[in-house]
DNA sequence: CATCTCCTTGCAATCGTTGGCGGGGTAGAG
DNA sequence: CTCTACCCCGCCAACGATTGCAAGGAGATG
């Protein structure tokens, strides 16, 4: 008694063809399936082809997952889709997934709890056959959880302390490191840092860079330039930056602990007056879409985003084929991209004071959105 | 003979609660399900429940789609994920989505009409119950042959002639016409268009408004002034505004259809040393996230990405309630968004020449990409 | 010519859930 | 006390596909 939809027959299934190129279901199931193929003689491999595609015939993955006991499906989850980092790194995800015969499912937590709760709650729902997650916190029981329970999960961008979960990122540190020497090299020693919230890797990561850079320039640290952002937001950023000029304290660097937050920070400098880079040279991290194009084009530590999702489509799929495989790390390189918003500190401005070479590539035109896009990293 | 991933044991299923609650597997499907609870007695329904919660289960989607014909996923095709104007717009689709009980399958399609059948193929093989189509073309016979096939098909952005298929849009045409009308108050009289693909709603439909509005103005229309730029991207945008400069007509304006083409005559202008506004002005379409960020601020037509989104999302879910239902179009009001890249012609520039309050609003970071966005319309 | 073997195909069970149908038990009314 | 009515719940079948098992047939070999 399946009310179909009114307009027209219904759609054919597998009995159907089976029925008009006169074999059996099973042969019919075999004959369209590459890998049992072989098995059924070749002429009636033809008829049945044939037959489906006289019927426009097209399996159905719902019942074939219930049967073999793979939905096909890859969950993902992230912060804010409309935060411009996630889409070249879903992009890269979807290519990678596809080839192999998975589809991305995506899902949005807005960085809540319990949204990311429920997020996972459909996923697992939807019998995904493996998680890719940007949400990670370092602490993240939850996550383990998944992992334990059978399902494949790989982290992105972030990484979990103990690093007992597969996960593509970058070397947070080592990238701030060479911000640092860049900025150094130009001639600053009051480098302040907007750092990233603490209980996430990236930020975490990035803050402990920052230490290290100066110490092995020989800078020693003063607290009262470095701000804690509770977010990986602009709002967050122009808060940070707005603190760290309040204090005061002779500054002519402001290392932002990715490009939301650099944002956030030029916002704060022009509301002041103050110009960027003359008065005050400000670095992102993450080489985000578009910030090639604002005024003035950020510095920045560049992140291969498409390959980051590509990577880890690739890992989730290893982790399927061989759930009990070793867990893979994979960290690639950030490289520093010197651009506009950095400069010799105000004391120094001379001719020809160093200017590393810039690695101007890549041109996109992007835009901004409609929603509050938080929490990067 | 089932080989369940060799860590800890299976999922529990429907009839391992049942076991436990000490009944029937439909009962505790009754009991479980809120549609059907009511037929149930209340303390088996309390014991089912418990149950459930002590065996974590959690009901097979893929199951009950395949006993109930709904697979609860709605196809989302788009041309390119990584093009700004998407995020927010899937984002609104989402949102709409979810508290429903419904989530999107996104597919890229790269503009590439093979692949945009092999996405349409995948989707209709994961018996979507509707689709949501961002690569619309006005002629496009395969999506009337899938809503005729009875599958609830919602375009966004783009329409198809004849509008027989429900869509959320806005009035292209309008929108330019509030623009040409903007440049004629500055003073502008050589206004030219970089149209878009006129295979395309949108393309064909700007332009249109760019020729009626030069109309109602009382300028005549140069075809000197139009190039009709292959697709909406930034380097199709940049060819188009060199071309229009090479044609060396006096020219103090460029009405790019979209923010993508527009980004490309910036780069143009640049290029060949004029500077925008003061040479010429121009003029982008969609409010893309941040191209309020790139120098100089853009002024375009704003378009409300993730309401855009959102009714996407409920006309689908009407359609699928009631399939038979009348086809609705709905085309939401552009706005437009004056910011710096207009202003008075070179001959016209004084005092005080008259600007339109500029409409700031949203700030937003974003960032390009790492694949060619192609296409955002 | 008989028997063995291999190739091809059919049969039936199953994945986890839902929905129609009918039966048993209890309570209320006559 | 009996009949009717109603409420709950169990049984069976089915959604559409895959897969182990076994049987049928044809060809090869002794």
């Amino acid at each position: 008694m399946t009310q179909r939809p009114s307009s027209g027959a219904r759609r054919p299934t597998l009995r159907d063809v089976a029925r008009v190129a006169g074999v059996h279901p099973a042969t019919a199931s075999r004959a369209l399936n590459a890998h049992t193929r072989d098995v059924v003689h070749a002429d009636t491999v033809r008829r049945v082809e044939e037959a489906a595609r006289a019927l426009d015939y097209r399996p159905d993955q719902l019942a074939r997952s219930l049967k073999t006991g793979r939905s096909g499906t890859i969950g993902v989850v992230l912060p804010d889709l409309t935060n411009p980092v996630f889409p070249p790194i879903v992009r890269g995800i979807e290519d990678g997934l596809v080839p192999a015969g998975y589809v991305p499912l995506i899902g949005n937590t807005d960085t809540d709890e319990e949204r990311e709760q429920l997020v996972l709650d459909r996923l697992q729902g939807r019998q995904v056959d493996g998680i890719i997650v940007a949400t990670a916190k370092r602490h993240h029981p939850r996550l383990l959880e998944i992992a334990s329970a059978g399902v494949p999960v790989v982290l992105v961008n972030r990484v979990i302390d103990g690093n007992r979960l597969p996960s593509v990122s970058v070397n947070d540190a080592s990238g701030i490191l060479a911000v640092v020497d860049h900025l150094v090299g130009l001639g600053h020693r009051r480098i302040a840092h907007v750092a990233g919230p603490q209980d996430l890797s990236t930020g975490f990561g990035r803050y402990a860079g920052y230490r290290s850079g100066l110490e092995s320039a020989g800078l020693d640290m003063d607290p009262d330039l470095v701000v804690f952002a509770d977010s990986f937001s602009e709002a967050a950023g122009f808060r940070g930056a707005t603190e760290l000029l309040r204090r005061a304290r002779p500054l002519s660097a402001i290392i932002a602990a990715n490009d939301m937050l650099a944002l956030g920070c030029l916002r704060a400098l022009a509301g002041v007056g103050l110009s960027c880079p003359r008065d005050v040279s400000v670095v992102g991290f993450n080489d985000m879409p578009f910030v090639d194009r604002v005024s003035p084009a950020l510095t920045t530590v560049r992140l291969p985003h498409y390959e980051v999702g590509t990577h880890a489509a690739t890992l989730v799929l290893e982790r399927i084929a061989d759930p009990t495989g070793p867990v893979k790390a994979l960290f690639l390189t950030p490289e520093l991209v010197a651009r506009d918003s950095t400069a010799p500190p105000p004391g120094l401005r001379r001719l020809g004071a160093g200017r590393t070479a810039s690695t101007r590539r890549h041109s996109r035109v992007g835009a901004a959105s409609t929603l509050p896009a938080e929490d990067a990293d």
